[in-house]
DNA sequence: AAGCATATCCGCAGGACTTGCTAGTTCGCA
DNA sequence: TGCGAACTAGCAAGTCCTGCGGATATGCTT
């Protein structure tokens, strides 16, 4: 995702407009791996602002989304998150503590894969399931 | 998926019993390789059972999950999608057309993954978005 | 074959997550 | 500064799934 300024100027130039509320959601986005849910974006922006609206922040989201600032990802059931890091990356999740973290995979086109005969791919996506550094600590 | 007459036995062992609704949801998804939802099993039950209840339909799949005969995947937000084949195996979706296939992928085991430093992964799932076979003839 | 304890069935209410809708407000260009 | 379009907030509704409770069926027993 590109900087808040940056992304002023290209709501702008799609005739989006720039309101507090979606800068505001700029400034926690940017930089941040962790891999916030709507939720979790909510709380924490309305902290700084009190009286933002839930559905403000998925508006924002779907936005930032649809201008490929933004990844959408999905584990399982439960909520959707949203990953800032747009790079080709695949995701670690920690079943214990429920921490996502980023993971670089090579060599993922070299696969031997049987059964996708016919079948055109536009992307892969890879998901570990397990138990972080400090989980797997028993 | 074990055949219907051994989850006959295996429901027995465990207690539960085994009724009409469930012999029929075995057969339904016995060697089935469509990766149905509750929905559209529900509906295949429903034209040969009218009357079956939607909620015995999720308490079935539920119980087939627990006893390790099934697997739940989901892709993206949407309804889950029930799989029989348990084997280690990976998933083709089509964005078209929504089919889902088994895939299976050699050697994912030896991929070069960057930043899963002390992360003790349990499991890895690979989903390959594209056009089916079907499909990809435009 | 009949009885009994218990698991199951069904339908509805409710929960989690997300999106649609509307009135009133704010933004941004002229 | 002013105007029209876009945005915000709040609530209603939609999707998918699970909890609850009374009536019923299953499977063991006698």
């Amino acid at each position: 995702m590109r900087s808040p300024a940056q992304l002023v100027d290209a709501f702008r130039a799609q005739g989006l407009k720039v309101t507090p509320q979606r800068q505001l959601l700029f400034r926690l986005l940017h930089d941040n791996d962790r891999h916030p849910t709507a939720d979790t974006l909510y709380a924490q922006a309305t902290s700084e602002m009190p009286g933002i609206s839930l559905r403000t922040v998925y508006q924002t989201l779907t936005d930032l989304t649809a201008m490929g600032e933004l990844d959408q990802v999905t584990f399982g059931s439960g909520p959707a998150h949203f990953d800032p890091n747009v790079a080709d990356h695949h995701h670690a999740v920690c079943d214990v503590c429920g921490a996502i973290t980023d993971v670089y995979v090579d060599g993922a086109d070299q696969l031997a894969i049987d059964g996708l005969a016919g079948f055109r791919p536009d992307s892969a996506s890879i998901v570990f399931h397990g138990s972080c550094a400090s989980c797997a600590r028993t």
